[in-house]
DNA sequence: GAATAACCTACTAATCCTATCGGAATTGTA
DNA sequence: TACAATTCCGATAGGATTAGTAGGTTATTC
């Protein structure tokens, strides 16, 4: 499994404050109460450095947080990459990984590129909008139909 | 990450087998100094039930492994999904996980179910014997050229 | 019968996951 | 000014998984 809770709570709670956060904020506590996620654990997620700067907070009453940008400028790809690091399906491609150096002639590391490249385009080629709007296309075009 | 060590392991060990198996067996001590692998963990991985299925073995001298099919006659993806028991990229699409009682009204899941159906296509779209043939097309198309 | 190899059981150090807990700082409202 | 709501921050923790290591037993073959 390559993506955790942090990813899957993460998109889920920005399309849930992209939803609801009309011209205000939108606070961890009713966004948790909606999505069914511990608020606590919410509140860790958010601080996660690429995260923050994806969203707009405000303390306070009334406060909360919003989208930096509008929803249809964030794929959700980078959404997912933001709170889990990378979408690596193997060690061996991630950034922080030391070179393998094996990697010249392993056999099997075209497989892994272009696994790697295949999660990478579909996940880039949907915005948070197009989820929110149920375009189809974005489970692989057969399975969901508007 | 979703494919441990296990599932790249398996991978390098069954393109192992199938070009040097020959006529005859491969064992793992020539198999683990080959990739350079532990042999220790190679026998470990080697008896998890879908992949021992995957094997004929023979004790003894010139004893080892061979395949039990051809290589073009395994995909990549059952090979690691033998290995790695799922290739799931999310836990909520799992066999054995509990049915999330959300699934009915979750904004993010057909986002899951097409990312799940994009890796298992790719990754059975391949075979053993494409892999060996560096055959293009398994890295996306695009990077890697016979 | 000696060597080779598969087969089996147990253990472990390190890391990651999925939170929980308690409090401090900030902001808007009565 | 007091208060309530909210973000922000740091610490802790049980459980699972990963990636092996270690040591021994059994079966087969030359």
């Amino acid at each position: 499994m390559m993506i955790s809770t942090r990813g899957r709570y993460v998109l889920r709670l920005l399309l849930d404050i992209a939803e609801n956060q009309g011209e205000g904020y939108v606070s961890l506590k009713d966004s948790a109460e909606r999505q069914e996620i511990s608020k606590k654990y919410l509140e860790q997620i958010v601080i996660i450095p690429d995260v923050s700067k994806m969203l707009v907070s405000k303390g306070g009453k009334n406060g909360g947080y919003r989208l930096a940008r509008s929803a249809d400028e964030y794929t959700v790809g980078e959404v997912i990459r933001a709170a889990e690091g990378s979408l690596s399906p193997v060690a061996c491609l991630e950034m922080n990984h030391s070179p393998c150096p094996r990697s010249a002639d392993c056999i099997a590391l075209p497989v892994w590129k272009g696994l790697d490249d295949v999660i990478n385009k579909y996940l880039d080629g949907m915005t948070l909008q197009d989820v929110l709007d149920k375009k189809p296309g974005y489970d692989g075009g057969d399975n969901y139909v508007i």
